[in-house]
RNA sequence: GGGCGAUUAGCUCAGUUGGUUAGAGCAUUACCUUCACACGGUAGGGGUCACUGGUCCGAGUCCAGUAUCGCCCACCA
């Protein structure tokens, strides 16, 4: 007996279990056509999102649906290592008990992150099992377990062999506080009101001026950054400007510092801007820089690698927190006379998007990954069409970002992650002054240490060296170096293994757009360069999940919905079919509490309706009657069962058509139309009084189980639930893996008589219903009463509809008259024929002159405008048969209503 | 500055290649606790499809421009 109440925890919780313990979520490499995708790993510190929701909501109806297919399915599972943001939550728990990472030395702190990641790691792998994830977990990887760090060593030595991977003084991003280089893409601007302040160079040999000017002949030079001053190693004019061509060659004096800088000419400086003079900070400014470059000047570094001034930026700063250093440096400034004025000045300044420190340009030695020739092939691949874009547009944005690809700056100062295979040999091992070329570093990279060690032997033909000799790089590699790999490293690569072959490439691959750059356009890459093949076949991209307001979701807004708690609420079903449902691929969602109402709604839709066939004789034992196919149902069908069969196969070949295009929120509204309006509405407010109960109920059962696996890639727990509790599943049995229903047979469909006219004859049979049924709102007929009803139709059929009709207009008769049949009574029309009500004079006569005349006027516009059209000759030409036919119709309809109209004019007159 | 997108009912959004009187959910109005379901049922109300032009027999749909709003990339020190 089924309870009145869903109880969706239990079902959860107990289906998720049985599935996970039973294999469900499992295929072996081998037969059939692999349907495969990997999941976009979430961080191992994270905790689940909406966006994770949305996300793995997409990937598992379709993976559902595959599955169901027949397909030989692989989704498979894993976390990221997430190098900053692991180091950071796992250093923050270390400041709690007053220790700094450096406390603990670099061996035991990776320990204790791995501790951490023992303990706390599977917190998301947790919560996405409440989500009903269909992920073999069998299969679960992490970025930074042994096969995956095996692949990073692999890659990195490959690429170096293959001269792809260099190490270069470069101006990166810098956080000072992660103390770390940042990718370009990991910073993230944001809009800050700051100041520009206009100072003063003096020109080297100019006068002393009065007090408060200390010399009579300077150029001003306006900043953003008057902290960086101490390492300006010039100022540069735009060649072009004629104001200042007579300083280019001169010095200027550095203020407070005494020295002598030059007066340079570079197309970089805008002449508009500021004074059209900049002063050229090369050690610290990513353009200063290359304007430096080209120039040929010096590098001042004036700052530690914690954000601080350093011993450079002058004796007063040392040891300075940057910003304090600022305040102090303008006031000094200010006090001798080289400041001139203050502007307020909106930039946009770049902060860590970890940890959200202001970001530093900073000179340093990184690793880099030359881009360019692994991109062009990636290119190609989606512009032949190899790899497809769903929706297509957002190959654009792909592509213009390949276009002008830079080259990747991989390695990070941290100590969780994958260490560089580099090995510097040891400037005391015994290799002569002549052995090490003209002094530099002599480094090695293999995937091994004791690889490195024999070519380092080979290389100084000093077999004595051992591992002591060589130091590896302390750096680690940038997380995505571990995750471009994701769709091969995760099925044995470079082993080569049975799911390698079988399941690689991916089929789909399904993300945000904030990770094309970052990840997608990696992975392309990576695949094409070590497999040979893209790694998946459709890219899909979906929106992001906004708060109400449209803004972002963040914790720290307060404006995030949490989706443990809307499962707490409503159930993981609600949740998924909520958010398939408000999901367009095309742009981002704007969600709040109440969306997820919907789902609820359905769900308990889904059970009272199964409640309902259970009362009416359905239950566990009735396993035996047969489910879809195989019910003989003979020719003597009625309208309507005949109507529901041809909905159903219509639902059915409506959603595998949709689902094939990735359009999961038309799929969800087809199959919520179907199985709320097409069953529950129509056929199950039928079958309660059908002819023949039985059969019309043995076709219900059919439908049902029809209906519950199309939902069941939506909404998988309670339709498991239900599956089991109407019988149509024993015990040890799934409906993931029961077949996704494709519709009727064409033998089944003459068998039954099903055809598009029948449908179509139900159809307009339900609008006389409902045209009667508003008639009796409108003029006011309790819902008790019962009415006379005439229909004026020519329709032979019609009579055998009697009395289904009687039933659902509450009529105590229906009768018929001829098609044009006059009649003084309400009526509506409708495609049936017209549908009269007959009143017995209850009526408020003024009240309905009124409405009458209203409605009267409306006509008169449509008609107006109708008759235009199909006066047109051009229409008639060359619109669609089906669409003048239609506009024919409807205008002699109308006129008909006109009629109808003016007679009950006269009546209620 | 460059690129991409959006603008349809009070709100959130659908609307396939131009072709019936533009749809759904929520909200709202009226009526209904009828034996699956009030997280429900029945019937309504509510839109000159941002604006201006253009192409066409016909434009929410195609084209151009305008306005407003988003996002991404690159940034002016």
């Amino acid at each position: 007996m089924m309870e009145k109440h869903y109880d969706a925890k239990a079902a959860e919780a107990k289906w998720y279990q049985v599935w996970e313990t039973s294999g469900c979520f499992h295929d072996e490499p081998g037969k059939g056509e692999p349907y495969s995708v990997v999941i976009p790993p979430p961080n191992v510190t994270g905790i689940l999102h909406m966006g994770h929701a949305l996300n793995q909501t997409i990937q598992d109806i379709l993976v559902r649906w595959r599955r169901m297919q027949g397909r030989n399915t692989l989704w498979l599972p894993g976390t990221d290592h997430a190098g900053i943001a692991t180091q950071n939550v796992v250093e923050k728990a270390l400041k709690k008990e007053g220790k700094r990472r450096q406390d603990l030395g670099r061996e035991a702190f990776v320990e204790r992150v791995w501790e951490w990641k023992r303990q706390y790691g599977g917190t998301i792998v947790h919560q996405q099992r409440m989500l009903g994830n269909s992920t073999d977990w069998s299969r679960e990887r992490f970025t930074f377990d042994e096969g995956c760090s095996r692949a990073v060593a692999k890659v990195f030595t490959q690429l170096y062999d293959e001269g792809l991977i260099y190490k270069g003084n470069y101006i990166v991003n810098w956080c000072p506080r992660c103390g770390t280089a940042l990718a370009n893409d990991e910073v993230e601007h944001e809009a800050n009101h700051g100041h520009l302040w206009y100072v003063r160079y003096p020109v080297v040999g100019s006068e002393k001026g009065a007090a408060g000017e200390p010399y009579k002949d300077y150029i001003m030079v306006a900043t953003t950054r008057p902290e960086t001053l101490p390492g300006d190693t010039a100022v540069a004019v735009n060649p072009k400007d004629e104001r200042y061509a007579h300083l280019v060659g001169k010095n200027v004096m550095l203020p407070l510092t005494g020295r002598e800088i030059p007066v340079i000419s570079d197309d970089y400086v805008e002449r508009e801007f500021g004074t059209g003079i900049v002063k050229i900070t090369p050690a610290h400014d990513p353009n200063d820089f290359l304007v430096g470059k080209r120039h040929n000047l010096a590098e001042i570094n004036i700052m530690t690698d914690d954000g601080r001034m350093n011993e450079l930026a002058g004796e007063k700063y040392c040891g300075m927190d940057r910003f304090k250093c600022r305040e102090a440096l303008v006031a000094d400034l200010e006090a001798q006379g080289y400041l001139d004025h203050i502007e307020d000045y909106d930039n946009q300044v770049g902060h860590c998007y970890r940890c959200h420190e202001v970001v530093e340009s900073r000179l340093s030695k990184q690793w880099f990954v030359r881009m360019k020739p692994l991109a062009e092939p990636a290119i190609a691949a989606v512009r032949s069409g190899e790899v497809r874009f769903v929706p297509e547009r957002w190959s654009k944005i792909y592509f213009n970002w390949m276009e002008n690809i830079q080259d990747w700056c991989i390695s990070r100062q941290l100590w969780w992650g994958h260490r560089i295979p580099a090995y510097t040999l040891r400037v005391n091992a015994g290799i002569g002054e002549e052995g090490r070329g003209n002094g530099e570093e002599l480094v090695f990279v293999a995937e091994t240490a004791e690889q490195a060690l024999e070519k380092a032997k080979k290389a100084t033909g000093n077999a004595a060296l051992t591992l002591a000799d060589l130091d590896q790089d302390p750096d680690v590699l940038d997380t995505w170096f571990s995750s471009w790999l994701w769709p091969f490293s995760t099925l044995g690569w470079p082993e080569k293994t049975a799911d390698l072959d079988y399941y690689y490439p991916t089929t789909d691959l399904v993300t945000a757009q904030d990770i094309i750059f970052f990840w997608v356009a990696r992975m392309m890459m990576a695949g094409i360069h070590f497999m040979g093949k893209p790694p998946f076949k459709n890219i899909v991209i979906h929106g992001i999940v906004r708060a109400a307001d449209g803004s972002k979701m963040s914790k720290s807004k307060g404006n995030s919905l949490d989706p443990l708690e809307l499962i707490d609420a409503y159930s993981a079903d609600a949740l998924r079919f909520s958010i398939a449902l408000i999901t367009s691929l095309d742009c981002d969602s704007k969600v709040s509490k109440e969306k997820f109402e919907i789902g609820r709604n359905f769900c308990t839709k889904i059970w009272n309706a199964a409640r309902f066939m259970e009362m009416n004789g359905f239950g566990a034992k009735d396993c035996a009657s047969g489910p879809d196919g195989q019910t003989a149902f003979g020719q003597s069908l009625t309208s309507d069962e005949r109507h529901i069969l041809w909905a159903t196969d219509l639902a059915c070949r409506k959603v595998n058509e949709i689902l094939e295009s990735y359009r999961i929120q038309d799929g969800a509204l087809a199959v919520y139309d179907f199985f709320w309006t097409q069953i529950c509405d129509w056929y199950v407010e039928y079958a309660k009084d059908a002819p023949d109960k039985a059969r019309a109920f043995t076709i219900l059962r059919d439908v049902f189980w029809k209906a519950l696996r199309l939902l069941h890639p939506y909404m998988p727990f309670i339709t498991e639930e239900v599956a089991h509790q109407l019988g149509y599943l024993k015990e040890g049995e799934s409906i993931m893996r029961a077949e996704f229903p494709t519709g009727y047979t064409d033998a089944e469909k003459a068998a039954w008589g099903l055809s598009q006219e029948t449908y179509d004859f139900v159809n307009a049979k339900r609008e006389a219903i409902t045209a009667l049924r508003a008639l009796r709102a409108e003029y006011k007929v309790p819902p008790a009463t019962f009415v006379k009803a005439t229909v004026a139709t020519d329709d032979p059929k019609a009579a055998a509809e009697a009395d289904s009709l009687k039933r659902a207009m509450r009529a105590e008769s229906v009768e018929f008259v001829p098609a044009g049949s006059d009649l003084a009574m309400p009526s509506k029309m409708t495609a049936f024929g017209t549908v009269y009500l007959s009143l017995e004079g209850l009526v408020d006569k003024a009240a309905e002159s009124k409405r009458i005349a209203g409605e009267l006027a409306k006509l008169a516009g449509f008609i107006k405008s109708s008759e235009a059209k199909l006066a047109n000759e051009n229409f008639v030409a060359h619109a669609p048969e089906a669409v003048v036919a239609e506009a024919r119709r409807k205008l002699a309809e109308n006129r008909d209503k006109v009629a109808q109209l003016e007679k009950l004019a006269k009546l209620f007159a």
